[in-house]
RNA sequence: GGCGGCAUAGCCAAGUGGUAAGGCAGCGGUCUGCAAAACCGCCAUUCACCAGUUCGACUCUGGUUGCCGCCUCCA
């Protein structure tokens, strides 16, 4: 079975062929870091990641290159609203970038270069832009003539005259056309700036992709990705430049992922709803929210809403269960190695192959989960081979699953001790008071003095405590 | 104005030209001292609306309505 994936340059779902039989290329536009990542890149990280692995897990020797734009104007103004260095600036927002990834238990990429640090690419390109007519210099400046580039509004469906009709872009009369992006642009005093043929300056924004993604994964290349909002101006443009510079196609298949809203609105400036990604793992656990962006297919818009991300958290919850429960049960065991994947995990490769829809992986995930429940509720002592087979299969492919979407990565045991931990940190519950009180209970039942039981487990539901008698004793949650 | 997308049960959400995955919530039951969890059963004769193609369409075509995104920095 072979992935197929929407191209956004074709407008449909095509075979996946790489270059280069069973090895991919994959680059993906990262920050600019000028401000904390919110929720939406998490989404485009994220998606790219569970690509990326399912990828690895199908065999393919993956490179993927995820940059840090480190470089810009947004960055500049920041830094000067601050008072201080724009490089000091990215640095920061690069670490807080790792921070957040890692909290969500994104892998590493394997090249996260930074712009500044390919300057010297950038202006070679730029050098053969202009030396192909390409590009023009004026002034300090350097811009890209979208005229020369016949193909140009490819990637995005559009044409330049349309593109005219409508045009709400800035008016720099010196350009050629009002289409035409800066290359190079010149600096003001005190900027940031590089020495180049044409004065000192620094990169315009789309050069710097071409430049790395051409140094580490070649002049063409099998995936290129991003959020949807990038398509135009960001990767036309990127085209315009790599091509005619290289003379090569750019890209094979250019996947664009759909945006988060926050509670049906577009997260945006003047609304003030941007919801950063350290702050929502202060609410949910960040396998939650994994399970959250993943539930939608990933070009389609996601709603973040309080509901939505305590629907995850009791799918999660769901997950863990039973897991646990399998293995208290019938001691299985987590290694997965040695064992042939099972049906379930097939059904998810079928899924994974039609572009990566999770959604309906997701859907696989849960029949095994239920499955398992089922057989673990039919067989109460003892297992036969033949259960146990199906049981150990169904377990691993569950794990496998959760290992591509990147979650399942703890033991259920610290999973829920870890739960039960935040949530009486932020209940202020005392828990030797929460144990004292059940062990009471205990008692109270084995003189099975039911009415105070049960007024003992009245008790602890009005401080937020849940609990469940199982064979092995009683245990205790925190609700939401 | 140009380009593109979406409309599936109470909510979220997959989906194939041949008769609607899954999750959350709800209802009935099994289990339990009672609960909780889990399990069993129920929960869209119907997929915005109207035409058309077809033996047959939620799935294809055309139109209508509604919502959204991009076209300006943006994942």
């Amino acid at each position: 079975m072979a992935i197929h994936i929407y191209n956004t340059l074709s407008g449909k779902k095509e075979r996946f062929e790489p270059l280069e039989p069973g090895k991919v290329n994959m680059y993906v536009c990262g920050p600019t870091v000028y401000d904390s990542s919110h929720i939406g890149h998490a989404r485009s990280v994220v998606v790219f990641d569970v690509i990326s692995r399912y990828f690895k897990s199908q065999d393919y020797d993956v490179t993927y290159v995820r940059n840090f734009t480190d470089i810009d104007d947004k960055i500049i103004d920041r830094a000067n609203q601050l008072g201080i260095d724009s490089r000091a600036l990215a640095k920061k927002y690069i670490h807080e970038f790792y921070k957040d990834m890692d909290a969500l238990n994104v892998e590493r990429a394997s090249v996260e270069p930074k712009a500044t640090e390919h300057i010297d690419r950038i202006k070679k390109i730029i050098g053969t832009l202009i030396q192909k007519g390409f590009g023009y210099q004026i002034d300090g400046d350097v811009f890209f003539a979208v005229d020369s580039f016949k193909t140009y509004g490819k990637l995005s469906g559009r044409n330049l005259e349309e593109l005219e009709a409508g045009a709400r872009v800035d008016i720099d009369k010196r350009k050629r056309n009002p289409f035409d992006f800066v290359l190079w642009k010149s600096a003001k005093p005190g900027e940031p700036s590089w020495r180049s043929p044409w004065g000192m300056g620094r990169p315009g924004w789309h050069i710097e992709c071409s430049a790395m993604s051409s140094k580490y994964l070649g002049e063409s290349i099998d995936i290129h990705g991003g959020g949807k909002d990038l398509i135009f101006p960001h990767h036309e443009n990127e085209i315009a430049q790599s091509e005619a510079a290289f003379d090569k196609p750019f890209v094979k298949y250019w996947i664009h992922n759909g945006f988060v809203n926050i509670d049906q609105e577009k997260m945006s400036k003047s609304l003030g709803n941007f919801l950063m990604i350290k702050e929502v793992i202060k609410s949910y656990h960040p396998e939650a929210v994994r399970l959250f962006l993943l539930s939608n297919h990933y070009r389609s818009p996601i709603d973040f809403t309080e509901k939505a991300m305590e629907e995850a958290t009791s799918g999660l919850d769901r997950i863990y269960a039973l897991l646990e429960r399998a293995q208290k049960k019938t001691g299985l065991s987590p290694e997965t190695s040695g064992f042939k994947m099972g049906e379930y995990w097939e059904g998810f490769c079928k899924s994974m192959d039609d572009d990566f829809n999770t959604a309906r992986g997701i859907g696989v995930l849960f029949n095994a989960v239920h499955k398992l429940n089922r057989l673990l509720d039919e067989c109460k002592n003892r297992l036969s081979t033949d259960t146990r087979t199906t049981l150990q299969s169904a377990y691993i492919d569950i794990l496998k699953m959760g290992n591509i979407m990147g979650f399942l990565v703890e033991t259920p045991g610290t999973y829920f001790e870890d739960k039960r931990y935040k949530g009486l940190e932020r209940d202020s519950i005392d828990q030797a008071i929460i144990e004292k009180m059940i062990e009471e209970r205990t008692a109270a039942r084995k003189a099975k003095d039911w009415a105070k039981a049960d007024q003992i487990r009245k008790e602890l539901g009005k401080r937020n405590i849940i609990l469940e008698d199982r064979s092995e004793g009683t245990i205790w949650k925190v609700g939401r």
